[in-house]
Order: C-alpha cells, then sequence, then structure tokens
RNA sequence: GGAGAGCUGGCCGAGUGGCCUAAGGCGGCGGAUUGCUAAUCCGCAGCAGGGGUGAUCACCCUUGCCGGGAGUUCGAAUCUCCCGCUCUCCGCCA
C-alpha cells in the first residue's frame, strides 16, 4: 500500500508511476475519492458518537423522570450512531480496496514493459562448448536428476535429486548461509505454511493468487518464497533500527505454475517444489536504495563462487511487480539455451509491504514510521542448471566449482555413470 | 481428537456494566541531588485516524483501539456467540 500522505500532497507523482507501469491512472482517482469519502463519513460517526457519549454519563448520574427522558433521546441517538458507524466502517473497506489496487511509487527503473530492461553489467567469459548438452542430459547421466520418477511419484514438474544432484543443492545452499552469516545476515529456517494474513500481507494473493497451493481443510497457504514467512515475521512489531536488520530464510518454495503450460517444460528450470535461500532486509526508507545495491553485490558475490557468467538486468517499470519500485535480476548463462536465464531477483519495495503488515520501527524523534523492506535471492535449485552446463566437459563430465568442492568430498570432477 | 485455564499498553499485571480519560510495578525519557557510576527524589510519556489554532515545531478538541470479528445494552476491557492463538492434562502418533 502506498503512503496516503504522499498521494494527497502529490497525487502528480503517482499517476506519473502508474503511466510507467502502463496502469490505469483512474485507480489513483479512485483512491483519491474513497479517501475524502472515509474522511467525511468518519467525521460523521464521531459527532453523534460524541453526544452519545456524552449523554451516556447524564444518564449514568440522572434518577427518575430525567433520567427516562434522557433514555428517550439516547435510544434514538443509538440508532443513528449505529448507522454512522456502518457508514464510516464501509467507506473504511472502499477506502482499502482502492488502496490495494494502485501499485507501489516506481523508482528509477527503465520505462518500458517486459523487453525493455536495461543491461547494466556482463560479467565473465561465455564458456566455448560444442554441442552443449543440457542439464538434464548431464544431471541423467550423473544420476543426480531423476524427472522420470518424480512424474512417477508427484507429476509433472517434480524431480528427484539424487547423489551428487542431492550434494551439489545442498554445498550450494549451504555456501549461501555460510556467506550470508558472515555479512551479518541471521540465518532461519522459516515455515513453508501460512495463514491467509501472512500470504495477503505480502501481495501474493493479489494477482498471483493462481500461483499459490492451498490447503482448503486448513486454510493455510504453501509459500512459493521464504519471503512471505520472513515480511510477516515481524508485522505487527515496532523494531528497534540500529542499522538494516537482515535474514537469510532457508526454505523449500511451491508454486502452481499454473498458467505456463507447455513453457519450459523439460528439466527443472520451471517446477512445482525448490529449495531456496532468500535474503530479507527491514531498513529505513532513505537508506533502502543503498540496501537494493547490497542486496544485488550479494548475489553477484554468490554467482562468482560458482563461476558461472551473469549479466546483471534493469528491470523496467512495466515488468515490476506491484510492491516493488525497481528490481535487479541477475541472469546466468545456459549453453544449451544459447542464451541468459534468470537465476537471483532482488527487489526494492520500501514501505509498500510493511505498511499493509504494519511493521515500524522508531525514528530519532521515538516517532513510529513505517519500516522499508527489501528481498533478494541468494541461491535457488534453478542454479544447478548453469553449474550443470556451463563446467560440463566434452567426454560428459563436470568440474566443480571450487567453492563447492568441500561438499562433495572434495571432489573436483565429477564423473558420469557408464 | 477430548477436558480445562488464559490472551489488557514496550514488558509484567489489577480491573466482573457508567467513577476506565485503564491502578500499580518494571523498563524508557527529562530534571534535581551527586567526584564518576549507582541509589534517591520530582516530573513526562501508548498506538492509529480525524478536526482546529498559531506554524515547520508545538498546543487544543475529538473518535477508535484491552487477541480478531459479530451481538446484547442508552452505555461493554467487563455479558453472549463465533474464530485465532498460548499454556496444562488425557488420548493417538513420527
Amino acid at each position: 500500500m502506498i503512503d496516503l500522505r504522499l498521494l494527497r500532497e502529490d497525487p502528480d507523482l503517482i499517476r506519473a508511476s502508474q503511466r510507467l507501469r502502463g496502469e490505469s491512472t483512474d485507480l489513483v482517482d479512485d483512491l483519491l475519492r474513497a479517501d475524502a469519502e472515509r474522511r467525511a463519513a468518519t467525521q460523521r460517526f464521531e459527532a453523534v458518537r460524541a453526544e452519545q457519549r456524552s449523554i451516556g454519563k447524564e444518564v449514568a448520574k440522572a434518577s427518575g423522570d430525567e433520567r427516562a427522558a434522557l433514555l428517550t433521546r439516547t435510544k434514538d441517538l443509538a440508532v443513528e450512531v449505529k448507522a454512522a458507524e456502518a457508514a464510516a466502517g464501509e467507506a473504511e473497506q472502499a477506502l482499502k480496496r482502492a488502496h490495494m489496487a494502485v501499485s507501489n511509487v516506481v523508482e528509477g527503473a527503465p520505462p518500458g514493459g517486459e523487453d525493455d530492461f536495461v543491461v547494466l553489467r556482463e560479467v565473465g567469459d561465455l564458456p566455448q562448448i560444442e554441442n552443449p548438452k543440457d542439464h538434464l542430459e548431464i544431471g541423467e547421466a550423473l544420476r543426480a536428476i531423476d524427472t522420470e520418477r518424480g512424474a512417477k511419484v508427484s507429476g509433472s514438474r517434480f524431480y528427484f535429486l539424487t547423489g551428487v544432484g542431492a550434494l551439489l543443492q545442498l554445498g550450494m545452499l549451504q555456501l549461501a548461509i555460510q556467506q550470508a552469516v558472515e555479512h551479518g545476515f541471521i540465518p532461519s529456517i522459516t515455515p513453508t505454511l501460512v495463514r491467509p494474513e501472512s500470504m495477503e500481507g505480502t501481495g501474493y494473493l493479489g494477482a498471483h493468487a493462481s500461483e499459490v497451493y492451498r490447503l482448503e481443510a486448513d486454510d493455510l497457504y504453501l509459500v512459493g518464497t521464504s519471503e512471505v514467512a520472513l515480511a510477516a515475521y515481524h508485522s505487527n512489531e515496532i523494531l528497534d533500527l540500529d542499522g538494516p536488520r537482515r535474514y537469510a530464510g532457508w526454505s523449500s518454495c511451491y508454486r502452481r505454475e499454473a498458467g505456463s503450460h507447455g513453457k519450459d517444460v523439460r528439466g527443472i528450470l520451471r517446477v512445482h517444489q525448490f529449495d531456496k535461500v532468500e535474503m530479507f532486509s527491514f531498513c529505513r526508507p532513505e537508506d533502502a536504495a543503498e540496501e537494493h545495491q547490497r542486496l544485488l553485490a550479494m548475489e553477484e558475490e554468490m554467482l562468482a563462487k560458482v563461476e558461472i557468467p551473469y549479466r546483471v538486468i534493469d528491470v523496467a517499470a512495466g515488468d515490476l511487480g506491484s510492491s516493488a519500485v525497481r528490481k535487479f535480476d541477475c541472469e546466468a548463462w545456459v549453453p544449451s539455451q544459447n542464451r541468459y536465464r534468470e537465476v537471483t531477483s532482488t527487489s526494492n519495495t520500501t514501505t509498500f509491504q510493511a505498511r499493509r503488515l504494519n511493521i515500524r520501527y522508531r525514528d530519532d524523534n521515538g516517532k513510529p514510521q513505517t519500516v522499508a523492506t527489501l528481498n533478494g535471492t541468494l541461491a535457488t535449485t534453478r542454479w544447478l542448471i548453469p553449474i550443470l552446463e556451463n563446467h560440463q566437459q566434452p567426454d560428459g563430465s563436470v568440474r566443480v566449482p571450487k567453492a563447492l568442492q568441500p561438499f562433495l568430498g572434495g571432489r573436483d570432477v565429477l564423473e558420469p555413470f557408464k
């Protein structure tokens, strides 16, 4: 949710942001109207309620005829109060709906849609591989990835990681946690089933509702990222913030992939369940842009450790999620596809999520203010794809990046089974 | 799954229909005293929304908030119902 004070002071700023996103400016006018209407309705309610309360005090002291007279008056008033309260409640609900409909105010993202991202830099040399095998072919030869049995047991877009596949993933995630701890992040293992409020607070029940698994019998949701649990972790709290508060959450993630039938069906690029280490920061709004760069630097440090070439893109305004003001993706080189594919994403959501989740800090005057939140990927199952493909050798073996070798019993090469 | 007890401000905790504008304590902030620290004494303070007066910082008025929601009542922290959560015990179970 955006800051309503900002909306009142500078509605044109919000309209400009909506245009950049390719979203309607009518939503801004709807919100302005709903805001004015709510204030008017609140005032009407408060006026009758104040009268009711003051007469109520006289009733308590009065007796006999005087009391009876007061009671007839307050009985009528009670009806008015009830009606005014209901009207104020409806105005409040209408405001909330209009409020939810307006996206966060874009900050510095390039204009345009999905294809209008700006490449900030390309890092690492692309490997020269003749007829590269794709990650599934390599993974099957190593007996590291088994999608056939994944499908047998659970359906399409499920897989088993076995042997060195399991070790690679565990090592990579462990490496991410180690790095996070070195940089002062609090390592966390988070719930993957959450209540509706938590899901709603992070905005995942809006446009992405069909992407989310729901357990009807218990009214719980399976998270698509530990961002959900980490964001909701401090909901309704006032934090002591000296500097940014940083978490690294390790969890399995679940996605229905409802709208992606027939897309990326091979291998483990797009799956219903995967594991991820996610960074999440709470900081003062004035520090958010700098913190965003820090999360991006963390991602690049990890990519360097697994020795894969990548590029960094500045995602265009029209392709941002509703809560992000800016988003940087790291895309790793995938030789079999001869293109870059997204492996990390870091978003600055400023106060948008925190306002909905009611997460605040005390400013220098001791007044509660809404915090800013940011998130970013530190490692995920999908990384196995560029790791296997970029490090493949002509003989079918796979070189193990130095940083991962300790997690594979010191091996520097993984040999295929005959 | 069954039975019971709870949920009050940053924290602890009193409050069983109007005197709640929520006692008291801890912690916090300001001041006094004081070689320093500590102790003592005095004072100030919840959160959110709305309106107003003089302004960039206050002050005044007002409404809501006692786990969440609905209800009873002229009036609810207090009574009723639904939901959530915590604790204790029993049962079942990895």
